[in-house]
DNA sequence: TCTTTCCCTCAAAGCGCTTTGAAAGCCTTT
DNA sequence: AAAGGCTTTCAAAGCGCTTTGAGGGAAAGA
């Protein structure tokens, strides 16, 4: 098949000991010229380098693992719920994680798991010794995964924050309450009474929190958000449409909706131009924007108005103080860490209709 | 902070030494009894699995990777161009994966990587013994990855194809040639004689592919399709807007557009409404689905005529074959699997304006 | 010249598992 | 009662690396 352009043309992968014949090195000496310990000649260190070079040698990671007890990764459960597909959400996070992991040479290991087996999954992924460290998300009310994980020598964070339990662990979190609290009051300013929220899935953490952040701005002016102007489902285009569909159907018709994705939203606004209304006139919708790269809230025909905060920072926030803590397993444990998402006015909101 | 409410509260992570200790077995017998040898009483299995069942046992990965060789997971480079963002196909495919994964205990390694630094990451994961098996996607033309991986002893699959190379490595592909090609004899059979092709990156083999489809079908009626009425973008909604608002621009108003994605495709049909015009009938579309769940071409104002594959799909028959491949490396290696893809007529498509 | 010091290199142990080859225990059979 | 055949268990080696503690050689000091 004509020979390789790579001055690389070893099938075999080699390990130390070969390297250590090859250059009548012992393994110590090799293994310290490639660690950057100090007391290795100048010289023999720039043969070693060169020979590794050539051979293409890598340290065999599990080896590696076993000697001195760290993988060099980071675990990851990825949630599998059979009805649920491929969330973007999930990806633009793992984005995140990426950039950072590939500055420190980690890479990241991810577990499938259904949804009722996720402790199981990450007890695996931790006692197996797959991992450092690994973070844990969609995160539940009164969530289990976190006593259990505490309960684990191994490194953790969580993406977000559990209600019911006291916040004595690490996490990386938007606040949603606030971000939707002020939302709603930007529209109850516009004079919007009747409201609506198509939101995530009902027993996720974020998903609660969104709708106390919407009820606490009601009630200082005496309002209530009722049960029925109120929708959990899963984070898609189709999903979107339906609920937006319901909302503009019933008796009295709320002026304002609140959206937990601009992925839900891209079927909602579909909804509503469908019936005939016009965006920021005849209803008014603020949608919370995870900064996909995939759908800008700017580039909806009415550009929306959006709580936003950036899910692949909240990644690289995550993958950075999880190496670190991987590094340096004394430094002091920091915890909670309440990220503001930033209300951004577009078209998507105008005054209540009369 | 309360007592957990499970059985297990183990800090300490056990190992087989310890286990054996605790129950007064080697740790021959123990391994044997775990997985699944014959000559062990049956009475000394359940006292085993009993055991682990308390302590929350599970044998080091690192440790049992040095012993047999096999890791257990198949591996991924995540390509991370720093312009490119997250990307629903790769996560779709992903959960493909992931799904198979599952069924097997097997876990999936992501390396991240620049572009231009892919074979050394592919290198990374392989020579390290990270991974036992992985796949190569976005492959470009004459792909260098693909000579390198068969150089190595690590089995792999490429996802896609790589033109200009001799189909001699094991593959799973959509014949995008085929699709794009029906699609386009669809479109003429309406009467459509100015195409115009909103393509994914121009490096891609599957672009170049599609490209190709298009041109075949054209040539056979004496057409062809001009450089200016290809562009080759990111797929994202807001590129899909940015080419079809350009396509309706141009002089000579193309009245058949194919589009790469149906992610793509969002912006396009917001072009158009946008410009006046009415799908289907000013102007036809046809997108290929990769069958995400996020967009559903049947759920868009005027539902998509689609080339539709599940990239899941693809993603699970990847990771069945790796996996295969890891358990019984000497079984024949089959080769390229070539998929059809659908012509799946929607409303996006009608006669050509006369 | 002999000792001390420093620099460089090495042999060996150990990480936690699987697996080979041997041995112990218990029945059958002769 | 001894020999042979099963069944069940075990000790030890080895996977490829890092790391400890020690040793050899050269330069410096006595």
């Amino acid at each position: 098949m004509g020979d390789s352009a790579h001055g690389t043309e070893n099938l075999r992968v080699v390990n130390l000991k070969q390297l250590s014949e090859l250059l009548g090195l012992s393994q110590t000496t090799i293994s310290r010229a490639l660690n950057g310990y100090p007391e290795v000649n100048a010289q023999t260190r720039l043969r070693v380098l060169k020979a590794v070079q050539e051979t293409g040698y890598r340290p065999n990671r599990a080896a590696r693992r076993l000697a001195t007890g760290k993988a060099g990764s980071i675990g990851l459960i990825m949630p599998i719920a059979s009805e649920q597909s491929a969330d973007i959400h999930f990806a633009e996070f793992q984005r995140g994680l990426a950039d950072e992991c590939l500055a420190h040479e980690f890479h990241f290991v991810i577990m499938p798991s259904q949804p009722d087996e996720e402790e199981q999954a990450i007890r695996g992924l931790v006692s197996s010794g797959s991992v450092d460290a690994y973070y844990l998300a969609y995160m539940r009310e009164r969530d289990s995964r976190i006593a259990m994980a505490k309960s684990l020598p191994t490194p953790f964070i969580v993406h977000g924050r559990s209600l019911g339990l006291a916040e004595d662990y690490p996490y990386v979190d938007v606040d949603n309450e606030r971000a939707f609290r002020e939302a709603t009051e930007f529209l109850l300013d516009l004079g919007h009474r009747r409201f609506a929220l198509i939101n995530g899935p009902a027993d996720l953490d974020f998903a609660i929190r969104r709708r106390m952040g919407i009820e606490q701005a009601l009630a200082t002016r005496g309002l209530t958000l009722e049960d029925h102007a109120v929708s959990n489902t899963l984070m898609t285009d189709a999903s979107g449409y339906r609920q937006m569909a319901r909302i503009l159907d019933s008796d009295v018709r709320p002026t304002a909706v609140l959206c937990a994705s601009t992925v839900l939203a891209l079927g909602a606004v579909r909804a509503i131009s469908q019936a005939g209304k016009v965006l920021g006139r005849d209803i008014s919708l603020i949608a919370h924007d995870d900064d996909l790269m995939l759908l800008k809230p700017e580039n909806f025909i009415v550009p929306l108005t959006t709580t936003g905060s950036s899910l692949r920072d909240a990644g690289r926030r995550i993958a950075e103080r999880l190496i670190a803590a991987v590094a340096d397993p004394d430094a002091p444990a920091l915890l909670g860490e309440l990220w503001t998402a930033d209300l951004i006015v577009r078209a998507s909101t105008g005054p209540a209709p009369t």
